[in-house]
DNA sequence: ATTATTCTAGGGCAATTGTCCTAAAGGAGA
DNA sequence: TCTCCTTTAGGACAATTGCCCTAGAATAAT
């Protein structure tokens, strides 16, 4: 792999693990193993590399994304694949939150030029999951479902961050898919339309 | 008031809306209006602020908690004040996030001392609420139930901030007064016990 | 009025930050 | 071999960081 990828690699790792700000140029340099005055070649400013690691992430989701929709299940199959992340990723997400949620707020306290940016991947995943209540005859609702079930992840996300407690996950991963199951019957539950 | 406290509300205030380690002595004194020289008298390091700030968050909810308990409304009543925090604090929520949240993901990051500490804010809401629900009759599931409902509330703040969607807040808010209302009517919805 | 204590301002510390420059090494094509 | 372009390392830059010291002002106690 090239030293830019390279770059870009470590820095995603670390702006995750770490936060944006918190990271240096020092910290990604050292990472890769190159000094800081290549590191300069490569990169002008802290956020040409925050760009470069947003689009990455952009690249990555939407590559997960169209995958799930390649493996040939119903729509529904698809939205268990969402919410089954929160297993996937258990570990990282106990240690670091969610690197989309965290990314978000770090670059709204900042105030950020690339905020707008880094909300896109959260519309990745807010599209995507509309279009799969769609298929599933959830037109009228499905923004609303979709914003539903990612603010249950995110939610998920925080609290097993801040408690490191892996039953809750599982509860609470079980609980979606019961929700979700509920709504995909035809017959949704008597006044919640979410 | 003193100049201690000055300092530890300017810092409260500036952590939640900038983060804990991009805020520095100089912002805090500046804030203040004193000079870092003086500060230093008053604070030896910055873990020592940030210490004071989580005691000072502590004491304010156990402040507002037991406000809600001596207002006299049945334990429904007292968990509808919690989930009205989403109202009521909706434009610094959609500008910075939830603060225990975004603080308790920043300390993880940081791999800080102080995160245990932070944590305890979240233990304050989870307990109070299991006892809610124990009043209400749901003994074996309660601290289940005051989860699911910290993690809603979390959830809506992290895509809030995100979307900065006031119309989103107050459906989610909707959702939640619903789900509580159909977990203390004796009935809880089938297959979910969250 | 004198002493003692609390509080303040200003500056200095070494380390680190993001950014930038320059000189040279490396490799490819002629 | 000579030239050209990409890539590299190392250092310099002004600014800022958390932290510390010291001299004096303000205040309180005697």
């Amino acid at each position: 792999m090239d030293t830019r990828n390279q770059i870009v690699d470590a820095a995603d790792r670390l702006f995750y693990e770490r936060g944006y700000d918190v990271t240096s140029f020092a910290d990604i340099a050292g990472c890769v193993g190159l000094s800081r005055g290549n590191f300069y070649y490569h990169f002008k400013t802290k956020d040409e590399i925050l760009n470069a690691v947003i689009a990455l992430r952009i690249a990555n989701t939407q590559r997960m994304l169209e995958a799930w929709e390649a493996e040939g299940g119903t729509p529904a199959d698809r939205i268990r694949s969402f919410i089954n992340i929160l297993i996937v990723n258990r570990t990282k997400i106990m240690a670091y939150g969610c690197p989309v949620g965290s990314l978000c707020n770090e670059l709204a306290k900042l105030d950020h030029v690339a905020k707008t940016d880094a909300v896109a991947l959260f519309t990745l995943f807010r599209d995507w999951l509309a279009r799969q209540f769609c298929a599933l005859g959830r037109e009228t609702d499905a923004d609303a479902l979709s914003l539903h079930l990612l603010m249950r992840s995110q939610g998920v996300s925080a609290l097993a961050t801040a408690f490191r407690d892996e039953t809750f996950i599982r509860r609470e991963v079980d609980a979606m898919q019961t929700w979700l199951d509920a709504h995909i019957s035809g017959r949704p539950l008597a006044n919640q339309s979410v």
